[in-house]
This record gives structure tokens, C-alpha cells and sequence, in this order.
DNA sequence: CGTGTGATTGAGATGGGTCAACCTCAGTGG
DNA sequence: CCACTGAGGTTGACCCATCTCAATCACACG
């Protein structure tokens, strides 16, 4: 997939040095010329377009990707064509982890919207990480958030109310956007209703009737995919315990 | 916490090349001299009682473990105190990656019956990744597998039908034993009704209710903690695709 | 032989899946 | 400018799988 598309490669050939998402990505904490060896071999992908992959389920891993702008959903399917979102990637977040132990993908990754990636080839990853010494530890640190994340989703997954599982996935989405600067009570969901359903292990009807019934308690407001959030302290709470601060929606306005 | 159990040590004092899960560990690809580095700084501690833990949910990390005999379970706390079991960990397998995004332990590690570890020390790790070329490519396999065996969790959490879940943790179990050298079709499990609930957000009797079912159905033999799988295609079908090859218990023998 | 812990089984309640209708809105073309 | 269309989202009614509560069983251990 080489693009001879000049003027864009040179409008996204912006160096990792200048990059807004330095802290959260590989180069936080490696000095200045090694951050120029690292920008050497980082290639910056041309804009992708909704619902453009980075990899199919099968296919030999290649590179590390890195969000850039946009988001991602990685998906499995299972022999019986049933779609699951492993997980969702805002920017400043690793793509591309599930091959590592077998070097084969599997899950694809999928632009949820337009979108940029870097992209790490994985035989020039293997070199640099032996000649800059940071490297290493910060590799291990950008894995380790990607393992958190999972984590986190292993725990909303484990809950058996939907009504928390949904409370949970919005509280971890408020803090993933507020730690990239964003606003930590009012974004747009990146993705579809059908997509958070099949993250949450919920069909679209139980998020849908999940999401008003959290705007009717007050705890949020949501548009569509806008979303602000009311009562951040409310659904961190119901995030955090199992115990639902509303417990019946018994009829009474 | 040293141990001053002279003979105790010298029995563990096994090294990396004579270990049997050589091949699933890390000096798996590395020469043989560098076998011998790595051997100095892994540390071998003393057997586990059940129930002993690694670490704390909080703690510093301070070292990667492999489970090197017995098995173990890493376990979340969420506020109100519900333990939700994130992953269990047989022979082989890495424990302690839950640390590696922000430093601190967010798991507690737990013996499930008698048990053995090894201890990789964090800052040796660093420095021997660096003098041991291969071992840096190893380690990002071994943590590939993690990752991986996360993932399969996740999906099976993603099933909505509690029976699909039963089948894909036994299907999942029998392989990795079966990659340990042990039968496919005979084990017995290293943890309790329990801990198995907790692990596939179902409750106990859920658990239970799906071990009968699948025995009455001829799929596995149950009596307690040992289990015989007797179908091992029709388990796996069971737990590849979402549909249930009995879907109802109508009451016929 | 009692005691306790873990596992199984039963009966009843309920949360969320299923199916179906309807709404909303952006895009398209007349 | 409006009608049509289709995809995504919401709402309602019904029903079943799983949770809850409770009794009983199995078995190891003192």
C-alpha cells in the first residue's frame, strides 16, 4: 500500500516531537535525537475513511498502529459470522496487540470514522528498541495501558446488570477523553449503538432503553451520539459499586 | 521477604534449561549461554499454599512471575467488595502484567492450591532485555499470549447464553493443558464452583446447573473437581459457534 | 459421628432478550 | 421545496434464561 499522494504525506509528515499525543504514545520519555531516530522509522498512514481496516483476522502482524486522530473498533467474529468489539481506540492508544503471541491477527480493525494511524513496522521496532535505551520501558508502559484497558473491560463485562455495565463504559470513556485533553462531561460517541451492544455483550435494544433510562434519573443527557454527562459523581459511583442508586424505574415521574 | 530455607532453595534450584516449560517460557529461543544470564536473575521462591497471594491489589509492581507448578487466579475488588476473578493462570503462563500501564498491582494474584513461581525481578528484566538479544522479541510473545488468553475471555464474555460460556472455559481449559503436555480430555480443575462463576459473571448455581447439563447431555463427565470430556468435537462446535446443539432441555431423558 | 464447606437441586421472581412497530434524520431526486 | 428512502435509534409487549432464595447433598476433617 505505498500512496504517491506527495502533498499529503508532507501535511501528516509532522514529526513525533510536535505530535499533541507525545505523552501517551512511544516517545514520552526518550531524549531529543532519540526521538528523531524513532520519527524516522514511524510511518504516518494517509487518512483513513470509515469503516477502513488496518488488518483482517488472519492476517500476519506487521506493525504496531498507534491512533492518531479518529477512533477505532477492533472486532472478532466467531465461526457463525457473530460479530464482538474486542475493544474501542481513541487516539494515543495502541492497535494491533492481539497478534502478538501468535503473529497472526485476530480481530480486524476497523476506522469508526475518518481517521489517522502511525504506524510502527514491527522489524524496525525490534531494532530500535535495542539501540534507544527508553524505548523498552516505554513499549512495555503503552502495552500495559492496552492490557489495563482490556482489564477494564473484563470487569464491565463481569457485571450482570446492564444498566451497570453501561455506566461503567460511559464513566471509562469520560476519563479516556478527558486524559486526551477533551472535555470530560460532553463528547460524541464515535460509535454506533450496535457497536456499544456488541462491546457490552448487550443487544441494541438494552443500551438504547439503558441510555434513557440513565438521561430519565438525570445522571446524562444524550442526543443521538452526542452525549453530555450531568451527574459525573452519580455514575462514577454506579460505576464503581454494584449498587444501583436507582434501583426501580417503578412509573413515577 | 527472604527465605532462609537453605535445602528448599537448592531443590528449586532447577535451571531455566532443565525446566519443562522451557518452550512456553522465556528463555524459549534464546542460546545457551544466555540461558545462563537469565538464570542468575530468576528467582525461584518457595512453594505456595493455597490461597497465598503474590501480590495486593495497590502494591508497587516489583517483578513478572510465571506460574511454574499449581495454578492461580488474579481477582478484582470493586468498591462495595465483589471479587470478580480476571484470569487463571496455569504452568507457563505470566502473572503480574496487570501493573505494567501505571506501576501499581490492580489485581490480587492468589494460589489456588499448592504452588510454584518464578520471580523475574522488573530492573534486572530491563537490563538482561538489552544484553540478551532475543529475549526482548520472547518476552513481547509470552505478553502476546496473555493478551491473548485475555481476548478469549472476553469473548467468552461476550456470549449471552450461559451454557455457550460453560463450554467455551472448558473447551479453552482443555487446550491449555493440552499445550502443558497433560490430556485434553482428563483434568481436574484447579478451582472451585466459585471461582469459575466469578470468572464468567454468572452465579454459582448457574455454573453448576450448566456442569449437570452439559453431562446429562453426554458432552463431559463431572464428579466434582475432575472432569472427562466426552465429546470433544461436539464441545468445541458448542463453543466456536453460539448455537446450542440441544437447545432445550425439554424434559426427555 | 458431628461439623463445615462446597456443590447440587428446586421453585419462584425478574431482567433482559426477542419481535415488531415506530420515530428521526440525512441524503436523494423529482 | 417537498416526498421518498433507508439506516440508525427508540419504544412497547411478551417470554424465557438466569438470578434469588432455600433446602439438601457430598465429602473431608476433627
Amino acid at each position: 500500500m505505498t500512496h504517491s499522494v506527495v502533498f499529503d504525506l508532507a501535511r501528516l509528515r509532522r514529526s513525533c516531537a510536535q505530535c499533541s499525543l507525545q505523552q501517551l504514545c512511544l516517545p514520552a520519555g526518550i531524549g531529543q535525537d532519540d526521538m528523531v531516530r524513532l520519527d524516522e522509522i514511524v510511518r504516518r498512514r494517509r487518512p483513513l475513511a470509515r469503516s477502513e481496516r488496518l488488518f483482517r483476522i488472519g492476517a500476519p502482524m506487521e506493525a504496531l498502529y498507534v491512533a492518531r486522530e479518529g477512533a477505532f473498533k477492533t472486532v472478532a467474529i466467531s465461526d457463525d459470522g457473530e460479530e464482538q468489539v474486542i475493544g474501542f481506540h481513541l487516539p494515543g492508544e495502541l492497535i494491533g496487540l492481539d497478534a502478538l503471541g501468535s503473529g497472526k491477527h485476530r480481530c480486524e480493525a476497523e476506522a469508526l470514522g475518518p481517521a489517522l494511524v502511525c504506524e510502527v513496522p514491527l522489524d524496525a521496532l525490534e531494532e530500535i528498541t535495542h539501540a534507544v535505551p527508553g524505548l523498552q520501558l516505554q513499549l512495555l508502559r503503552v502495552i500495559g495501558r492496552s492490557v489495563g484497558r482490556d482489564q477494564d473491560h473484563l470487569e464491565i463485562l463481569g457485571r450482570r446488570q446492564a444498566q451497570d455495565r453501561i455506566a461503567m463504559f460511559l464513566h471509562g470513556l469520560s476519563e479516556r477523553y478527558h486524559q486526551l485533553g477533551h472535555s470530560a462531561t460532553e463528547f460524541s460517541l464515535p460509535m454506533s449503538r450496535e457497536d456499544i451492544a456488541r462491546y457490552l455483550g448487550l443487544v441494541i435494544e438494552t443500551v438504547s432503553r439503558g441510555f434513557t433510562r440513565l438521561q430519565d434519573e438525570g445522571y446524562i443527557k444524550v442526543r443521538g451520539r452526542q452525549l453530555r454527562i450531568l451527574d459525573p459523581v452519580g455514575l462514577s459511583a454506579m460505576a464503581h459499586s454494584s449498587i444501583d442508586l436507582h434501583p426501580a424505574a417503578s412509573g413515577i415521574a
